[in-house]
DNA sequence: TATGAATGAGAGTTCATTCAT
DNA sequence: GATGAATGAACTCTCATTCAT
């Protein structure tokens, strides 16, 4: 398994009491497996007694590495939307098509979803309300650059007549922004068909529906 | 093993310390108010004097009404799968065909939407963990009922030429389920269109997808 | 079951709020239930709940007959004090000899604990650890007053060669103390033996032990 | 089934918290201190807080040692019966006589009550309705045993016309029983005679009576 | 780096008690 | 006389956090 956080610094907000020089390896699996235990039990009814267990530590130890369960919260997050825009901007910056820059951002998050799952799982159930706390203040704005980019795409896929004219733009962009994170709640990377095939399968569902065409 | 709850709402709950007949109005709006504070916050961030001071009484209080705070969630949940599924049992029980079905099953689920959002939003955000819980048993049990469900409508949809037979059935369920329901964590009943506008809408991107057709 | 409480008046110190008119019976009978659970739970781990529930009656209810749950434990001490005393009194006033006032005074209060098991159970239980509360001030006065009577009796047998000249009087006090009260604790009145029976085995086994003589 | 307690004091509890190795010194500490705050007030009449603030710390602090109130009283119960019982059966394999197994059973308790005072009294106050609960399934096997061997010893003694042969057999075996342990409540160690001294006198009043002899 | 032991705030829950009906 | 609903204080217990070792 992978580290969640990215080369230290571009991860918004985060005070560092912690040094920054102590094995940054050890942080990223314990990070790991924090994100594991928030996932599967939210991350308000998971102890930091049980983190510690997972990674085999006392709990005090944890706070070592961190400055408190939040701080942890926070890293998982921050890492996850920096890595996930990182992916993001590299495809708006292809200038492609709208129905190719659909395409591409559905594959870029399933792409997310299989390395990062249980972050993922945790911005998708607690990022609804953390966007109010102030030192979540990054989610906000993360939300409003999706929601942007997506009305966008969209409204230039229907000027471009790609799209259907007759879409509720704000319900389409609903549609597809959950359609895609909610995967995150049952995928699991060791599945046969990788990130691609799902992302191309749900694509196909999104694109063309899956009725037949008369 | 059959659904654990019964008709009208009244759930088999395990201790109760006051008798069916009082008072079921006060039991029902101190639910709503439960049930608005589970979506809103995450059953376990949730403490029970918050409730109570949103219905306007002391944290002990509640406990005249209730057994505890699980039993609430309980409470809420079991009401909502029970009337749930008299709403899609009456669907079944119509006999139409697939993509008929599909249609008058979503439309269900968005009215249900409509009438109990915060219910439906708790079930989101909660069901995934409690499964395992011996208590929430019905839970798993309905997730079962509602899969076995689907899988047959998208099969017999497919045998009969009405949904395409190039879909993943599985992945197809899963898409259709998680697509409706996280619309709980965003649909406002006050909003210009009812639940069934949703639905007409959501329907079509499901069924035909959001690219204009070739 | 007969009624604890005595014509009243002799009551100590019970200061009454609730009205001396309304029916009488009542109130015995629920001091009997009270002293009952009292007595199989000790008075701290019973609820006034449990005490209603026994009594067919909501808790709330009780307070039309009672100040509070301490008060019936006071009425119960009390009426059992007041009842004992008038018996060992009566056999004082006799003017029998070391020998024979011992055994009326053992059958005296076999006779008490057959009576009013529960109640002497609940004085065995509760009295220690009641001595220090101003309420309860009449509990020290009657231990004193029996202690008082014990050593006297004791030290007139030993000064008339009717008990043995050798015991430590403080020692064999609380062992005749004890001795007889603990009984209370696996008394059942509907037992083969009366109290009488009772006593005169333990008398038996107390004045002339349970060796063979020599 | 045998007596789920075993050597050396370290009883079969459920869960616990800490491991066996480190600081059974605190351990042992603290609940002396909790059964001497139990013996004083009663174990339901006492609060945690009490007893932390008789150990000099925190409340929620005894929790890193304990699972629960109750596991506390289960360890004092629990070491206390299997001290109780290694000295009971060193007697017992001892092969003595009828009268002196008693004496040295009547010493051994004494000496018990001289070592763990309070343990012995929390048993005397609390046994009687724990027995129910399945926990303190231990206490009535330990009561079994305690009623078989008496009845043993005493039936033995009659048989070898050692005790007298009128006695009630079961009457006596309470009789003893009940003498030996109330003295638990107002023993106290620093008195002018030890264990063995009290012993003594009681075997005295008990084999021999109080009476002079004709 | 990690542990063992503690803190302190606050959680869920209990319960004696009150009172309008 | 009794009920139903509530109060408010106190209780057991949990948990993030701290810190000397």
């Amino acid at each position: 398994m992978t580290d969640p956080v990215n080369e230290n610094g571009t991860v918004p907000i985060s005070k560092k009491t912690t040094p920054d020089r102590p094995a940054p390896a050890r942080r990223a699996e314990l990070l790991a497996t924090a994100a594991e235990v928030f996932a599967e039990q939210g991350y308000s009814a998971t102890t930091v007694r049980r983190i510690a267990d997972e990674a085999g530590m006392l709990a005090g130890s944890l706070y070592y590495h961190f400055d408190s369960k939040e701080s942890m919260l926070d890293e998982i997050l921050a890492g996850f939307l920096t890595e996930l825009w990182s992916g993001y901007d590299a495809v708006l910056a292809a200038g492609l098509g709208p129905r190719e820059t659909v395409e591409a951002l559905v594959t870029e998050s399933f792409r997310e979803i299989d390395r990062h799952r249980a972050a993922v799982a945790v911005y998708q159930k607690e990022s609804r309300h953390l966007v109010d706390h102030p030192r979540f203040a990054y989610l906000a704005e993360s939300q409003e650059k999706f929601e942007d980019m997506w009305l966008g795409i969209l409204r230039r896929g229907v000027a471009e007549r790609v799209f259907r004219a007759d879409l509720d733009i704000r319900l389409a962009y609903r549609f597809l922004r959950d359609t895609v994170w909610v995967a995150a709640s049952w995928y699991r990377p060791d599945g046969a068909h990788g990130p691609e095939d799902i992302a191309r399968q749900y694509l196909s569902m999104v694109l063309d529906g899956i009725a037949v065409r008369d």
